[in-house]
DNA sequence: ATAGTGCTAAGTGGTTCCACTTAGTTGTCT
DNA sequence: AGACAACTAAGTGGAACCACTTAGCACTAT
């Protein structure tokens, strides 16, 4: 039986050594490349060919998106299991539908972390349960679907930008000159695109690092 | 040589197993316990007595600071190290005041948190290089320095984390066991001390490392 | 021309937040 | 014993948030 070959990419050096250790010490696994860049990341992956990638959705320069999105390119057999201390069901979509095999958060348990690993070894989707007891269904992904999550507007996107600033709804509707309630469907709006339950949740998706793309003007 | 005596306080059950796991495999420490609950933790010092407890800053139902004060009473020789995921000062300073002997966040590397176990178990103090480079002074921590900004409560701190978490009143209520009316006096109260107008901005406040908000557009 | 998208904005109704007050309990310090 | 701080929690009132609906106007692509 050959070991299954991982990379791992997290920044959190606390965590990537940690894990490093574990998987390096069960013979079943084998960790050949770990790093805290995911553009390093991507240029390991194309050399090494690894059987899984961990990778932390948080990262630099590359979000865990973007960079899972090149794993495809450069090592299309790889598997990759994200790993978040969040468990947004934004972010889990998000990181399916850019290629992701597995999605695990900082809440599960060892068992649950070799458990992913051999699933998507062996072909299967994979995704803890924590995430499972939100809700989240495995078979609503369309891997084809770039677009699962809504982009925002380039009004919404303003108007995320002065929530985040810590304006109300009403200092957002002075400094725009529109009304409270043209706001008021905005913020709704943009909540139900990113799936987030309130504006502070939304606040930090945005100062997380892991940022959503398209939240640049 | 007698192995280090090890108890683990942390939530986070990758996290905690995950130590339990590398600490049981060097043959210099010994994890004797380890928990989710500050409260379990509390009672398994006193029966255990161990040389460190490693422990969450963020847990329930007793914070870090109230569970660091209870091992004092319970287990006066452990030394506790603080485990966070963040370095805010304030905490730091706070956790140090409590009789902590060890501060380290989850950037550390392994190697650091084994320099952790040796100082405080050779009644050394100890922080990470984060916290240093961020100009904290281990000499500077008179236990007496209370006002250094009107500093938050423990129990502020602990609701001031949920609230930054995304969590509502009555989430908060649920999770402390306290009544909503009071998580919402202690809101009030964490508002008017740090001088921001609205939970958002707190969030704001705490996502920065340094007091200032950053809007890296 | 027609359908679609985005921006606007009003309305309704329920929930949460925010500010402030009062007040009992516990624990600590002098 | 008295003062003080922290935690608890009730109440009041108003502001803001959240969910959802309807709908007019402008622009654009088929």
């Amino acid at each position: 039986m050959e070991k299954i070959r991982i990379l791992i990419a997290e920044d959190h050096k606390l965590i990537r050594e940690t894990w490093t250790f574990i998987l390096n010490n069960d013979s079943r696994f084998a960790v050949v490349a770990a790093c805290s860049d995911s553009q390093e990341a991507v240029e390991l992956a194309g050399m090494e060919k690894p059987d899984v990638i961990l990778m932390d959705i948080n990262m630099a320069p590359l979000n865990g998106f973007e960079a899972t999105a090149k794993f495809a390119v450069v090592s299309p057999l790889s598997k990759v299991i994200a790993l978040s201390f969040y468990s947004e069901l934004l972010f889990v979509k998000k990181m399916f539908s850019a290629g992701a095999k597995g999605y695990v958060t900082k809440n599960s348990g060892r068992e649950e972390m070799y458990a992913a690993i051999l699933a998507v070894h062996d072909n299967q989707l994979f995704v803890c349960d924590e995430i499972k007891s939100q809700g989240f269904d495995m078979n609503l992904v369309p891997e084809s679907d770039p677009d699962y999550v809504e982009s925002l507007t380039n009004k919404e996107i303003q108007i995320s930008h002065c929530i985040r600033e810590g304006l109300r709804s009403k200092e957002i509707a002075d400094k725009l000159n529109i009304s409270i309630k043209t706001v008021e469907v905005h913020r709704h709006n943009i909540l139900r695109k990113l799936n987030v339950k309130s504006s502070i949740s939304l606040v930090n998706v945005m100062n997380s690092k892991n940022g959503y793309v398209r939240y640049s003007l």
